[in-house]
DNA sequence: ACTGGCACTCGGCCCCGTTGAGTGCCAGAT
DNA sequence: ATCTGGCACTCAACGGGGCCGAGTGCCAGT
C-alpha cells in the first residue's frame, strides 16, 4: 500500500472537509479528487489513517473528519503557504498606507487581518522590550510634581507623574534631563535601568532625593509598561461557525477578553518571526479545543517587533490563512520600518 | 375595568418573562403574583394590553411577551431603579480604587460593568471636548523638530510631532511655551483654538513661521483628538442568551466593532448625565432589534465627562441594570474627580 | 495490490398522533 | 358593571415509527 497515496487521501479529506464542513466519505472522495483508485481502496487507506490517529468518524456510519493530528500532518507536510493575489496585496498595501500613528497602524492591521482571513484577528503592539529609547523628557508641573515622558523608536509614548519628596528647580531638572538622555537614548528599554541606576551618585547629596524619585519612576515605568498590549478584532467572525461551534464561542470570547491569555496565544517566549500554527489541543488553553491559532512575527529584517495572527476553528483553510497572515505581517513590518 | 390592575398585570408579565425567558400565561400569572383575581379576568386585561400594543403572543396558543412598547411603559412608569447592596457598592469601590491611570480606570470600569450587569459594557473615555488644558509642553527633538504634549484635566495626554520649516532655538521655544500656557491653561479644548490663534502676531516676523507651525499643529491636534474613544467589554455575555438570540449576535458583534456605532449608541448629542434607556427599535441601529441600551453620564457634580452603559437583550432586568449602571457611573466620577 | 459486491449500521427526515398550555368567548354569579 | 367558571378550540412541542441513503467493513475475485 503506497504511503504516498495515503497522504494524498488525507490531503483530500482535509480539503474537502474544510470546504464543506461535512464528514467526507470514500465515494465522494474518489469522485471529486481524481486519484485513480476505487472507493474501496480508499476505504482501506482510510482505515489505516484512522488507525494511526489522523482521522476519525463522528458516528459509526458517517464519513471521516481530520483529527488535530491529521491537520498537523497536513500543515507540516502537505500544505504550501498560498501566496496572495496581486489585487489582495495591493489592497493590503493601500489600506495600511493611510495610517497616521501607531495606534492607527495596529487598529488597521487588526481590521485588515480579520477581514482578509474572515477569522478573529490578534495583533501585539510592537514590543517595548525590544524597542529603544528615542528621547526622555521631564516637565515641571508643580514644585514637587514632574512629568516624565518616554518616547520609543517604535513611536510609542509613555508618560508618568513623579511626586517628589522635596521641591525641584528648573536647573536641576534640566541637568537631570540631559544626563538621563545621555545615558538612555539608544538603549533598549530593558537596559536603561542599568544605565541610569548610578545617576543619583553624580548629584549633590541635597539633590539626591529628587533625582532618586525621578529615576526610580523611570525604571519602574519601563518595567511596568513593558507589559505588552494586544489589539483584537473580527470577533463577529466567530458566529460564522454554524451550530456546532457556538458551544465553544463562549469560552473563546471569554479567553479573548484576557490580555494575558491573548499574549500566551501569540506565542509567549517564541520570539522568532517564524510562521507557526497551533492546532487544537496544542494550544496552551483547554478552553480552545477545536480552535487553531496561526501567528507570525513582524518587524524589520533586523529585528522582530512583535507577533500577530488569527484564531479560528481547526477546520480552516490553512494555506490561504497562512498566506494572508504572512503577507499582512510583511506589510506591517514595512510600514513600521518607514515611520 | 381598573386601569391600575392592567398596569400591575403588565408589570407582572415583564417581571416573569425577564425571569423565565418564556411567554407567560394567565394561569401562571394569577398564581405567582397574588393579584386577587382569577385567570379569566387577567385574560381580559391581557387582551386589552395586547390591543394597545404593550404585549404580544408569539404563537396563537402561547403566553404573552412584552413588546418594546410594553418595556417602555414598564421602565417609565412601573420600574424603580434598584439600588445596590452595600456589599456590591463596596466591591465596586475597592475595584476602582486600585486604578493607576486613565486607561486603567476605563479598563477596570468596563470589566466591572460587564461583570456586575452580566451584559456587554461600553465606556466612553472622558470627552476631550469638555475637558480643559492642564499643561502644554514643548520639547526640541531636533533643530526643526519639536514635540508638543498636551495634558488635560481628565488625565489624558496627547502628543504630536511638529515639523518646522525653519530651525527653532530654545529661547524661542521657551517663550512660546510660556505664552501658550498662559493662553491655554484652564481653557476647554474647544476654546483653545480661539485663544491661541493670535499668538503668532506677538512674535517677530522672522519667528512667525516656526510659531505658526507649532500653533497650527496644536489647534489641529485638539480638533482631531477630540474624536472620542470607547472601551468595550463583556462580549462573552452575548452568548448567554440561549438559542433565539444568536441570530442577532452576529450583527451586534459587528456593530460593536465600529467605534462610530458605539458612540451613537452611547447617546450622541444627548450630553446630559441622565440615565436613559433605549429599547429595541428606539435604538439608532436597525441591526439592534431585540437589544436595549442603558446609559448614563459620569463626571463631577459640575460637569459630565462622558457616558457609559451596557447593552443587552430587551428582556433584561431593568431595575437592577439601571441601578448598577448608575452606581458604577457615580464611583467612576468620584475617582476621576479625585485624580 | 486493487476492485466490485454485499450485508450492515445508523443518523436524518418525514409523518402523525398525543399532550398540554393557553386562549377567547359566553353565560351566570356578585 | 365586573368578575368568574366552564368550555371548545388552537397549536407548538414531543415522541415513536418507518424509510432512506450515505458510509462502512469484509471478502472473494481479478
Amino acid at each position: 500500500m503506497s504511503d504516498e497515496r495515503r497522504l494524498a487521501v488525507l490531503r483530500a479529506i482535509v480539503e474537502d472537509y474544510v470546504a464543506t464542513q461535512e464528514p467526507v466519505g470514500s465515494k465522494a472522495l474518489a469522485e471529486r479528487h481524481h486519484l485513480g483508485v476505487s472507493p474501496a481502496t480508499i476505504r482501506n487507506d482510510m482505515a489505516a489513517l484512522e488507525e494511526e490517529g489522523f482521522i476519525a468518524q463522528p458516528h459509526t456510519s458517517a464519513g471521516r473528519i481530520p483529527t488535530d493530528q491529521g491537520y498537523r500532518l497536513f500543515v507540516d507536510r502537505l500544505a504550501a503557504v498560498r501566496p496572495l493575489s496581486m489585487a489582495e496585496k495591493r489592497a493590503i498595501s493601500t489600506f495600511l498606507e493611510g495610517a497616521v500613528d501607531l495606534d492607527d497602524i495596529v487598529g488597521r492591521t487588526v481590521r485588515l487581518l480579520a477581514q482578509v482571513t474572515r477569522q478573529v484577528a490578534v495583533v501585539q503592539y510592537p514590543s517595548l522590550t525590544r524597542s529603544t529609547v528615542r528621547h526622555v523628557e521631564l516637565l515641571l508641573l508643580a514644585p514637587t510634581r514632574a512629568m516624565l515622558v518616554v518616547i520609543t523608536n517604535t513611536g510609542r509614548v509613555e508618560q508618568r507623574i513623579v511626586e517628589c519628596p522635596v521641591p525641584i528647580d528648573e536647573d536641576l531638572l534640566a541637568d537631570l534631563r540631559s544626563k538621563i538622555n545621555t545615558a538612555a537614548v539608544g538603549q533598549k528599554l530593558a537596559e536603561v535601568a542599568d544605565s541610569v541606576v548610578e545617576l543619583p551618585d553624580t548629584f549633590e547629596v541635597a539633590q539626591r532625593p529628587a533625582v532618586l524619585a525621578v529615576v526610580s519612576t523611570l525604571v519602574e515605568s519601563l518595567v511596568e509598561e513593558t507589559e505588552e498590549r494586544v489589539a483584537l478584532g473580527g470577533t463577529a467572525n466567530l458566529t460564522r461557525f454554524g451550530q456546532d461551534f457556538p458551544l465553544t464561542v463562549q469560552p473563546v470570547l471569554e479567553a479573548l477578553e484576557e490580555q494575558v491569555v491573548l499574549m500566551r496565544l501569540l506565542g509567549e517566549a517564541s520570539m522568532t518571526d517564524a510562521l507557526t500554527v497551533r492546532i487544537g489541543h496544542e494550544n496552551p488553553l483547554e478552553s480552545l479545543i477545536g480552535t487553531s491559532v496561526v501567528t507570525v512575527g513582524y518587524g524589520t529584517a533586523e529585528e522582530t517587533f512583535a507577533r500577530l495572527g488569527i484564531l479560528g476553528p481547526t477546520r480552516m483553510d490553512y494555506p490561504g490563512t497562512m498566506g494572508a497572515v504572512r503577507a499582512v505581517a510583511r506589510y506591517v513590518g514595512r510600514i513600521l520600518a518607514e515611520s
